[in-house]
DNA sequence: GCTTTACCTCAACCTTGCTTGAGGTATTAA
DNA sequence: TTAATACCTCAAGCAAGGTTGAGGTAAAGC
């Protein structure tokens, strides 16, 4: 008989991620799932956003972790409305645009730091550029690892 | 007696690296030494430069391999001059700027597309952003493997 | 000359983010 | 009903980029 109800299977497939991973996932406590009769997976539907969004996420170099504790911020009793989706994905953009920020001051001191040699140097722009961005303290307090992570 | 060359120590202390760092790189192959008479480990001042341009390139978010390939490109029987790093680094300007470019793009569709839900369709934005980029093909030849991890 | 500090090698371990495989059970399609 | 899929758990493995520790030698300072 038809259950109600994603099977990983399905899942996987439409989000385009091994069924290993979601299963790493849900250990993780990314995602989250019901069982079957036969102890089988069984997800609601939101488990595609969470997945795509866990995507979307990695490849602004967010680590699992501070994914993580995003998820934490959604509600825990009904399923995350796109509101809710929105304030979440608003906090990144923060995280995004100080990356992004970064990433132009490296590559408009790159050329001049790397020939000049003064990247051994204790005040080159390039080789102490960490201390500003960390000191910069923009972005939710929530995505702090991320930040840490993001500059190691 | 004072010998010539720098020690594993004091490389270690000026570029703010751990000295089983140095062993590592070493082991490889991106950075090299020779030994003096105790058998300790000495190096050429350009050390430090390729020390620094390690660290200015991992910031990026180039992986130590793709460093080491472009090393590759640098004359491997006189010490690199101003202008050889100035060419190294400008093949890494092609990367950074499409790196910038990449997170620029998820940065201005993230909201929308988070919030949204199709995320996990095959035709989001930010979920084939991947094939964009990769299809883009800018950058130099070497760099290939460097732009293949940044999108993994 | 003696002590402290620096250095050596090699192997094992760590974190993140998964993947792979073995051995066994459930579900589905014909 | 039976074969083919799909799923389960648990342990181990992998890749990158290092770090840590044990056991021993070298160099430097007083």
């Amino acid at each position: 008989m038809k259950e109600s109800g994603w099977t990983v299977g399905k899942v996987a497939q439409r989000c385009g991620v091994n069924i290993s991973t979601l299963h790493f996932y849900e250990k993780k406590g990314l995602i989250r799932s019901w069982r079957n009769a036969g102890n089988q997976r069984r997800y609601k539907a939101d488990v595609l956003r969470r997945v795509s969004v866990i995507k979307a996420a990695q490849k602004m170099g967010i680590s699992l972790e501070s994914i993580k504790q995003a998820f934490a911020t959604l509600p825990d009793q009904r399923t995350p409305t796109a509101n809710d989706w929105k304030k979440l994905s608003k906090g990144w953009q923060g995280e995004l645009n100080a990356r992004i920020a970064y990433l132009e001051r490296l590559r408009d001191s790159l050329t001049g730091c790397i020939g000049c040699g003064c990247l051994s140097m204790k005040n080159c722009p390039i080789y102490n550029e960490d201390d500003k961005l960390a000191a910069e303290g923009s972005g939710p307090v929530i995505l702090d690892r991320a930040k840490k992570s993001m500059l190691a």
